[in-house]
DNA sequence: GCCGTTTTCGGCCCGACTGTTTTCAGTCG
């Protein structure tokens, strides 16, 4: 369920998008926004707090910790039911189209009455904007085009398609003989499980080759934006790709600067700011001379700033400041620290690899343990049968002796059913070494039946692992509602793993439930969940999802050795 | 609106590109 940070975080957040539309104060706007993540990101749940108790939220002074208690008796802020009354919910709608901000979104109120992306659209079309200050053909054309990629999708992509196409832009760049080097940055090296647009930077002497290059690639569709440093291009999906090119002295500078996040950035300018320095994409230089100090590696600029390097996963301004400063930085874990996977198919259901060419592919990872899990008989469509399992344990017994490195799990993807029950009982599942649970019907039960659900899932002494808790498919299907603090304290209490599921379009716990979770001293396991060969590489966008959630080795239990992880596995606690 | 080993007042990250402009505002990241 919408925990009460979020909730107080958006209209926080609204509060700023509404005042920045009414022409408030820019660093008010600013304090609001810095205030807004630094609600959602907090680890305790702000429902029930006090003034005092809110005002230890870093960034909330007197003010908006008012605002925050108003939210906490009222459900709402007074501040913004104000603004909604004089600012309609359509107004800040158009500031979701591209090229169109803030204030060309009251001028196109005030002047006009508009109070929606249709009416917008309509007026255009008629002539209305004509004469209007700022407004010029130019700009009626952007907005057209911003409309229109709004609505034909304008949607993030998965990181793996994003990964995928950054991969070849930046290979046909590094051929070219003026580029010195070239990566991706931005959200995608960050990791974040879904991508706005890829940042691509280069360095070279010479960019002007390069940034024709890069227009010319095949699959450039439009070029938004071109100049000597920057250049901006549509894809024929409707993927921006923006690419700069610096000096290749510049490289470290440039790599913090376009990594981001935004957030990040700021936090990291201001600290330069306080030392008498300035930081840009150019270089970290005196602020009063002028004079260049550092630029040419990212851990030259972080050392400079008072801070150790910083991991690309962790820059949202979520922490990771003051934990640098603190010298408290978690080391995170690693796809190298992955001893096992627990949760993978063959076609004995409906995976698509046979189980001797899955376990092939875990043996190439060099893996030391690996699980088969196919599913169970209650998700009846996979025609699972209590014989078929006992034939399969067999098969793996007797793949076995193959395998003298590689130690084979032989275990079950259970079906959590509505009441928090289970396909087998004990005497059957007791047979298996690892049992992964995970909810695949009846998703929209209300969050208290879903909490009582997963608990109940938890509590099972055979359940060792939470499949992909949230059941969420990314951009198609909502995670389930429930009472997550509660299903974590319940996994911590009984030692139930929760797993981050490797698929791109689950990322499942997401990042921001992992923190909470881990919060909650929950542990975890980073799976596949592999149907095929080819699903065996998503283990980096998993291990990806759990570093943004902070984890270390420690915290994941298919890193552990074989013995501690047994250990684990009898849930003796 | 927040914040302080320069400060309880006066700052607040920095730069690129576009479009409508004659020197800059708006938008974006």
């Amino acid at each position: 369920m919408a925990r009460a940070n979020d909730e107080a975080a958006a209209l926080i957040q609204e509060l700023a998008d509404l005042l920045s539309i009414t022409g408030g104060d820019a660093f008010k706007i600013r304090a609001y926004e810095k205030a807004a993540r630094a609600v959602a990101g907090h680890p305790d749940d702000i429902a029930g707090m006090d003034l005092a108790g809110l005002r230890t939220i870093p960034t909330v002074g007197e003010a908006i910790a008012k605002k925050l208690l108003d939210y906490n008796t009222t459900g709402t802020i007074r501040q913004v039911e104000e603004l909604r009354a004089q600012i309609p919910a359509g107004v800040r709608a158009l500031t979701a189209i591209p090229t169109l901000g803030p204030k060309k979104a009251l001028a196109v109120y005030e002047e006009l009455g508009i109070s929606s992306v249709p009416e917008l659209a309509e007026a255009i079309q008629a002539g209305r904007l004509r004469g209007l200050k700022g407004f010029g053909a130019k700009t009626e054309q952007n907005i057209l085009h911003g409309i229109e990629l709004m609505q034909q999708s304008g949607e993030r992509v998965l990181i793996d398609v994003a990964t995928d196409l950054a991969e070849e832009i930046v290979a046909a760049l590094a051929a070219l003989p003026g580029c010195l080097r070239c990566t991706y940055a931005g959200s995608l090296r960050r990791m974040r499980e879904t991508i706005g647009d890829i940042d691509v930077l280069a360095a070279s002497a010479e960019p002007g080759p390069i940034m024709a290059a890069f227009t010319a690639l095949p699959f450039t569709a439009e070029v938004i934006a071109s100049g000597e440093k920057k250049t901006s291009i549509r894809t024929t999906k409707g993927l921006q790709v923006d690419l700069r090119v610096v000096p290749p002295e510049s490289w470290g500078a440039a790599l913090q600067y376009f990594t981001g996040s935004q957030a990040h950035n700021i936090r990291t300018r201001e600290i330069a700011v306080r030392a008498g320095l300035k930081l840009s994409e150019y270089g970290l230089f005196d602020a009063e001379s002028g004079e260049l100090i550092v630029s040419e590696t990212e851990e030259e600029v972080y050392e400079r700033l008072g801070l150790p390097w910083i991991p690309p996963v962790l820059r949202e301004d979520r922490g990771e400041i003051e934990a640098a400063l603190k010298g408290a930085l978690p080391r995170l874990v690693t796809v190298d620290d992955l001893r096992g996977d627990l949760h993978s198919h063959t076609d004995l259901t409906d995976g698509i690899a046979t189980l001797e060419e899955m376990v092939e592919a875990a043996a190439a990872r060099g893996l030391e343990y690996y699980a088969i899990t196919d599913h169970a008989p209650n998700l009846f469509m996979q025609r699972m049968t209590d014989e078929k399992m006992l034939a399969q344990r067999e098969q793996v017994r007797a793949l076995q002796k193959r395998y003298p490195d590689l130690t084979l799990l032989h275990g079950t993807e259970l079906n959590i059913d509505p009441e928090g029950g289970v396909d087998w009982d004990a005497d059957f599942l007791s047979g298996f070494d690892v049992c992964v649970a995970s909810i695949h019907s009846h998703f929209t039960q209300d969050p208290a039946e879903m909490t009582r659900r997963l608990i109940r899932a938890c509590e099972n002494p055979y359940v060792h692992v939470i499949g992909h808790p949230t059941a969420r498919s990314i951009g198609k299907r909502r995670p389930v509602d429930a009472d997550w603090d509660e299903v974590f304290k319940a996994a911590a209490r009984t030692g139930t793993a929760m797993e981050i599921d490797s698929f791109p379009d689950r990322l499942d716990l997401p990042a921001d439930l992992i923190r909470r979770a881990l919060h909650h001293g929950v542990k975890f396991s980073v799976d596949t969940d592999a149907h095929s060969l080819g699903h065996h590489r998503n283990i980096r966008y998993g291990i990806g999802t759990a570093q943004r959630g902070w984890l270390t080795p420690d915290d994941v239990i298919n890193t552990w050795p074989l013995e501690r992880l047994r250990t684990f596995l009898k849930k003796t606690t």
